[in-house]
DNA sequence: ATCCTCCCCTAC
DNA sequence: TAAGGTAGGGGAGGAT
């Protein structure tokens, strides 16, 4: 099981070991790369068109933090056995002696070995020798700290306090190495190790049988000294918590036995700074409780510690200062997350800029995704966005003193895709609204991980891709409101054209970021030939658009188009505000009075109007951004692309719009939903619009392989037909509940998506499934049987309906016994299929 | 109670 | 000039 690693293991993503090569060789011609500044940004986003990778590549931190990954893959035995070392669980008190071990100032011992004549002079590793610079220190030697010089300290810090300290550069592919011997020769002489970090683990060493653990270790520091070159010390007790202190006793090149009886006298003077776990923010708040040693610590009581810190972090405290420790030493456990960020040299300088970022940071997440093998349902993008007070951060290219800002979302099927990345992330992206010249600093993190053990992914034909870039697929969301507006929208025969034709623009617009190889200075110029007039666009439907996709679409008009809805919206007024996400139309009441009855559609409207009551509040919030800074095009510049211009209202209808167009993230999720967006009209065989979103990608479309691929096997489909076969075979059937199906099948206009037929039954105030009539079970045998020919024709073409079918039918479950049976019959079936077609789990949420 | 999102903290 | 990443743990507070 854990050997699935080993195929999944595809290229590395950018490593500063890695000996990926990725082609530069100026593909992306995009603009920053011809507009090279005057030189002074050379090393930040501005100038270096290639920033990401190059960054990782020479980032120390980076290093380290993508060691843990390498590690697994270089070890995949070791990745995942049994978990924990052994059965020994009782709480506080184990007699299991571990050894903790330690590589002594490990970046300099490796790179100081081929300049022996420096071995007692201070010594440092850094990027920079500049005295006055602000590179930082990554590690010191023992004679460097003798002058109080850390790691992290700025260099110019460092030789303030030890002129004549010499400073070394990086050698990753060293650091590598040493480690992987130092990792071979633990496995020698171990079977329980875990691993720490590039140089530090902790090794149970229960099983020794009479041999003494400090005799092992002295053994083991032994031979890694001879092999690497490189001294590493060793602390021995009876648990991790005091191994792990007694090796910072031992440092330099020495071990450490703190027997059982001495850990009280060990501990009562300690700082509790030194205990693992205890930063500067614990330490901090208990200074100000008094607290600064380990005897002090322990006077508190557990109850107080855990009222003031909370539950785990106060047991922690409290167990930590009494020298109690019950974790085990245990394998590396499989990642719960995913990510990349940059906090360093992030300055854009304009939306395009930090969305080419955006995109480069989503190919390295995608890649890393890949490197460990698995997929991701939840994706957060991370902000770092400089306060409104601080000036210039006193680090070169740093990002100083930052609100952290998080957004997250969630898909139902699990995905390393890096269009669908780069797709979700922009939508995240947008939804933070904040001035790309206040960003010092991007992530984004993959979680809820899933492996991705069928290697091969689902063929290119299947509707995965573009349900999940359609941002649809948004887990928060209720895809009834989609069918709803979507019906709406079909039955009034209007506005269909203006809707497809937005969102055909705004997918060209996409791709058009990723293809954009002929340079083409700053604005949509070359856009221009496939995209149609402004005056074609129908206002109405473009007005409403989420913001995210507004300000694509503006991009593309030059502004022009927020400038023709802001104008709209003064002579015309609220009209078109509202009307046209859930107008009450006449022609589609019965539904959605159903839906109203207790679907969101209604909560919607709700919380649209709640929202607005506190227009107040987002106004204040809007204001201020013209005064945050000082030029006045920076309006241009905000991710949302939306125009200030017109904050302060001069009509209360005016506020109204402008509100809808600033609403809250979710909310605008509910208005985006609202939109048919990216489903086709029923009936088209098509493959849903993937042929739409990616013309230049060459991405198959569902036409191309039309009556082979998707023909097979459904010869005898239920769905056949118009009427589909089962309407007649039903209509004939002596059992009253199929008959049913066959008039909500007519209730439903004959449409032939099961959606819309469960649409209408949920629209059935009663429904006569409850009773226990006929036969029962031939009804739900025969319904079952339904539902399995419909997935087995939709699940490549169109899995969204199959989503949106089962998201329906397990309301139904829990209101009818019927739906509950069938529901729980056909979903393995429905898993099944979706790992056979797209190697993973179909995640249904639950009703709301 | 349990989950989820948005944080903060910690270690290397 | 300089490369302030990464992942897990956990808390607060809200939704279910
Ligand atoms: N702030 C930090 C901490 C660590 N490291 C890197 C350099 C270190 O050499 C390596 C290992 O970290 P250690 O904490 O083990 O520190 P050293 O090995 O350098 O010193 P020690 O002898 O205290 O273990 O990680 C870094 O770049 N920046
Ligand atoms: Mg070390
Ligand atoms: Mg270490």
């Amino acid at each position: 099981m854990a050997n699935d690693r080993l195929q999944a293991c595809p290229e590395q993503s950018s490593s500063s070991v890695s000996s990926r090569c990725f082609d530069n060789h100026g593909i992306r011609g995009s603009p920053t790369s011809t507009v090279i500044g005057p030189s002074k940004h050379r090393h930040s986003t501005l100038g270096d068109p290639n920033f990401v990778e190059n960054y990782f590549k020479n980032s120390r931190l980076h290093f380290i933090g993508t060691w843990r990954n390498r590690y697994r893959n270089r070890f995949p035995s070791l990745s995942n056995g049994f978990t924990k070392s052994h059965s020994n669980v009782s709480a506080g008190t184990q007699k299991t002696p571990i050894i903790h071990i330690d590589m002594d100032c490990f970046f300099v011992s490796v790179v100081i070995r081929s300049h022996p004549e420096l071995n007692d002079k201070p010594v440092a590793v850094c990027h920079s020798d500049n005295p006055k610079g602000t590179a930082e220190i990554s590690s010191a030697n023992y004679p460097a700290r003798d002058y109080g010089i850390k790691a992290g300290m700025f260099v110019r810090d460092a030789k303030s306090l030890c002129p004549q300290l010499v400073i070394l550069p990086y050698n990753f592919e060293s650091y590598e190495e040493v480690a992987d011997q130092f990792y071979n020769i633990l496995h020698k002489h171990c079977n329980r190790v875990q691993a720490v970090s590039c140089d530090e683990a902790f090794l149970d060493v229960t099983d020794l049988e009479g041999k003494d653990p400090q005799l092992l270790a002295s053994a083991v520091r032994k031979e890694i000294s001879e092999a690497t070159g490189c001294t590493a010390s060793a602390g021995i007790a009876e648990n991790m918590l005091m191994a792990r202190l007694a090796t910072r006793t031992a440092k330099p090149n020495g071990q450490c036995y703190i027997h059982p009886e001495r850990v009280d006298e060990y501990l009562d003077q300690l700082p509790i700074k030194v205990l693992p776990g205890i930063g500067h923010g614990l330490a901090e708040k208990l200074k100000n409780k008094n607290v600064r040693t380990c005897g002090e610590l322990r006077l508190i009581s557990k109850d107080s510690l855990q009222k003031y810190f909370g539950i785990k972090t106060g047991e922690m405290l409290w167990n930590y200062s009494r020298g109690m420790d019950n974790r085990l030493v245990g394998m590396i456990q499989e990642s719960k997350s995913v990510g990349a960020e940059v906090n360093w040299g992030v300055r854009f300088r304009d939306l395009q800029h930090a969305q080419h970022f955006l995109l480069d940071l989503c190919k390295e997440v995608s890649l890393r995704l890949q490197g460990c093998g698995v997929q991701g349902r939840t994706f957060t993008l991370k902000i770092k966005k400089r306060r409104k007070d601080a000036g210039e951060p006193a680090k070169f290219m740093g990002c100083g003193d930052c609100e952290n800002l998080s957004h997250s979302t969630t898909v139902p099927l699990a995905t390393d895709d890096i269009e669908v990345l780069q797709r979700i992330s922009k939508q995240l992206f947008g939804s933070f609204h904040i001035d790309v010249k206040d960003i010092r600093g991007v992530g984004l993190q993959v979680s809820r991980l899933e492996s991705a053990d069928t290697s091969r992914q689902a063929p290119e034909r299947n509707s995965l891709k573009s349900w999940l870039m359609s941002a649809s697929a948004s887990s928060k969301q209720q895809f009834d409101i989609n069918r709803i507006a979507k019906e709406c929208v079909d039955s009034e025969g209007k506005s269909v054209g203006g809707n497809s034709g937005v969102l055909r623009i705004a997918s060209v617009e996409n791709s058009v970021h990723e293809t954009n190889n002929a340079p083409n200075g700053e604005g949509g110029s070359n856009q221009s030939s496939s995209v149609p007039p402004l005056c074609h666009l129908d206002m109405g439907v473009v007005e409403n658009l989420p913001s995210e996709l507004l300000s694509e679409l503006n991009e593309i008009y030059d502004g022009k188009l927020v400038e023709l809805i802001t104008k709209r919206k003064v002579q015309g007024d609220k009209s078109t505000g509202s009307a046209c996400f859930f107008p009450p139309e006449p022609a589609q009441v019965a539904v959605e009075e159903a839906e109203r009855s207790r679907n969101s559609a209604s909560v919607s409207l709700r919380r649209t109007a709640l929202e607005m009551k506190g227009t107040q509040h987002i106004l204040e919030e809007l204001r201020m951004v013209p005064d945050s800074e000082a030029r006045p095009d920076s309006v241009a510049i905000s991710t949302a692309g939306l125009e200030n211009n017109d904050l302060v209202p001069s009509s209360l209808s005016q506020v109204d719009t402008s509100v809808l167009q600033q609403l809250p993230e979710e909310l605008r999720a509910d208005i985006f939903e609202a939109l048919p967006a990216h489903r086709m009209p029923e009936g088209t065989a098509l493959g849903p619009r993937t042929d739409n979103m990616h013309p230049p990608l060459g991405i198959k479309t569902a036409t191309d392989n039309q009556p082979g691929s998707t023909d097979s096997g459904l010869s005898n489909n239920l769905w056949i037909g118009d009427p589909p076969l089962w309407v007649d075979k039903f209509k004939v059937s002596k059992l009253s509940t199929l008959n049913f199906f066959v008039d909500m099948y007519y209730k439903a206009n004959s449409a032939e998506s099961l959606s819309s037929i469960l649409q209408c039954i949920i629209a059935e105030s009663l429904h006569p499934l409850n009773a226990r009539c006929d036969a029962w079970n031939e009804a739900i045998h025969s319904f079952s049987e339904l539902l399995m020919n419909y997935i087995k024709l939709k699940i490549v073409v169109d899995i969204e309906e199959i989503y949106v079918c089962f998201r329906l039918l397990r309301r139904l479950s829990t209101k009818s016994q019927f739906f509950l049976e069938v529901y729980n019959l056909v979903f393995p079936h429905l898993q099944a299929s979706v790992d056979e077609n797209y190697s993973g789990t179909l995640h249904i949420p639950p009703i709301k």
